[in-house]
DNA sequence: CATAGTCATTGGTTAGACCATTAATATGAT
DNA sequence: ATCATATTAATGGTCTAACCAATGACTATG
């Protein structure tokens, strides 16, 4: 039966030297031989330690850069810094594969339904007193931009981002907290600009902020996770009408 | 209250030549300037066009290469083509995150238990007969090696894989469907490796799976849903345990 | 003591050459 | 005529050697 395992190998690309170079210093990076903080030595140093042209180790020094693995500062002092890992590479790369469309948004929104709606069920089980604080305290400010109407609605969109971002803050959990901003900054953001006034229903999102910081107050994960992600249901149902308006409106000009 | 906008800019990057060069051709892609199986002009060529040096011109090309953008080949009529917009790109970049440890796999675990459970309500909403059909079959062979006992342990896990990629398949949004893919290839495998026969409780597992394809079928998508997500916690427990003992035989040894 | 200038270090860029791989084409044996 | 083999042109991969540009430390000068 070991012919139905899957290799899923990675095609040996050619004989590329400066691959070899990235591999070692990645595999350093991975075993803990070089730790975020270290320089490499220079260049001109490097290029004899791998035995390999200048050109070449700098190819290498690109892709290290661009996998978000090495920092590279100019001058005295400079070089090539082990960066901490961060998730700002993975950030790109999926800004971009949503830009290209790669990622289609309503499968996007559709993802985020169910992640926020997760995502206030542990904030419900994981909040602590001082959470609860700053999130009631984000929240009137919120409600509070609200009921100011029109002129309010801009700093109302920016608090209610806010929350959601400490909600996932508070559901303590890594993954979720990336995603939520990851998500927030490449799609809310990018629909907030097509929304208007009406759009936003300021007292209804309001209300829906209120039961869900209520509910994870007092510990009803059940409910927090149902208002959230209702809340972004409608949300979602909402830009998908108004899509389809556009495509209509398009349609029918290009006509 | 404009002072309130968050910039999030990115540090303007020095004079790098080689950047201006990845940034234009970047932007014709995303324009749609230039389409997946394109190919640009000879190095030589575009050395030309961007009035830059072979040598810079190749650290362009090193960092779309690594970006996912362009595949380049060698050879006459070789060069690089710009390359249809893939996750493999993503995927590298996650699996060093999580070899790495930037994210914690307990939060994977966690943030596995509500996406499978997601992934499975939305099956049980968009299944129709052929995708049932599909299901039971790899349900069928699944546990007739589970009832082999140990010697169809190893395929149990495969026909196990299978399953929950396919009801992935099923659910239909390609967000989910990537991300299940992409945590059993760099989790579920990992953890496979120290599961052994006692630990997968084979009829138990094929009894879950069992319940699942009929909740799906049977178009209970709440049920689906939670008898994936308790499937999923169990697991995470057991390995959790497990973990912890072999941290606690770790310390004993080192002492 | 402070300010401005000098200089060594290190990445960024250029130029030109040659090597290695690939696919098309020409050549030759059967 | 057909198929195998050798040639060749196109193109990426690598090397060498030089010079430019930014940076920070050191030094001289007021």
């Amino acid at each position: 039966m070991s012919d139905k395992v899957k290799p899923e190998f990675q095609k040996a690309k050619k004989n590329r030297i400066f691959q070899d170079v990235v591999d070692q210093i990645q595999e350093a990076i991975l075993e803990g031989k070089l730790t975020p903080g270290d320089v490499l030595p220079p260049e001109r140093e490097l290029r004899e330690t791998f035995n390999v042209s200048r050109g070449t180790l700098r190819e290498a020094l690109r892709v290290l850069e661009q996998k978000g693995l090495v920092e590279i500062r100019l001058g005295t002092g400079g070089g090539a810094r082990v960066k901490e890992a961060g998730t700002e590479q993975l950030t790109e790369t999926l800004a971009f594969m949503i830009r290209s469309g790669t990622l289609p948004v309503v499968d996007i929104g559709e993802f985020r339904e169910g992640m926020e709606g997760k995502i206030a069920s542990l904030a419900a089980l994981r909040a602590n007193e001082k959470d609860i604080k700053r999130l009631e305290k984000i929240l009137k400010n919120a409600c509070e931009m609200a009921e100011k109407g029109e002129s309010g609605w801009q700093d109302f969109l920016y608090a209610d981002e806010s929350i959601h971002k400490e909600i996932a803050k508070i559901a303590r959990n890594s993954v979720y907290q990336y995603l939520m901003n990851v998500v927030h900054d490449n799609i809310q953001r990018y629909y907030n600009i097509f929304l208007d006034f009406s759009d936003n229903r300021l007292a209804e999102n309001c209300q829906d902020l209120k039961n869900m910081v209520s509910a994870i107050k007092e510990r009803r994960a059940e409910d927090a996770g149902r208002i959230a992600e209702e809340h972004v249901k409608r949300f979602n149902a909402r830009m998908r009408a108004k899509e389809a308006l556009t495509t209509q409106a398009i349609s029918k000009n290009s006509q």
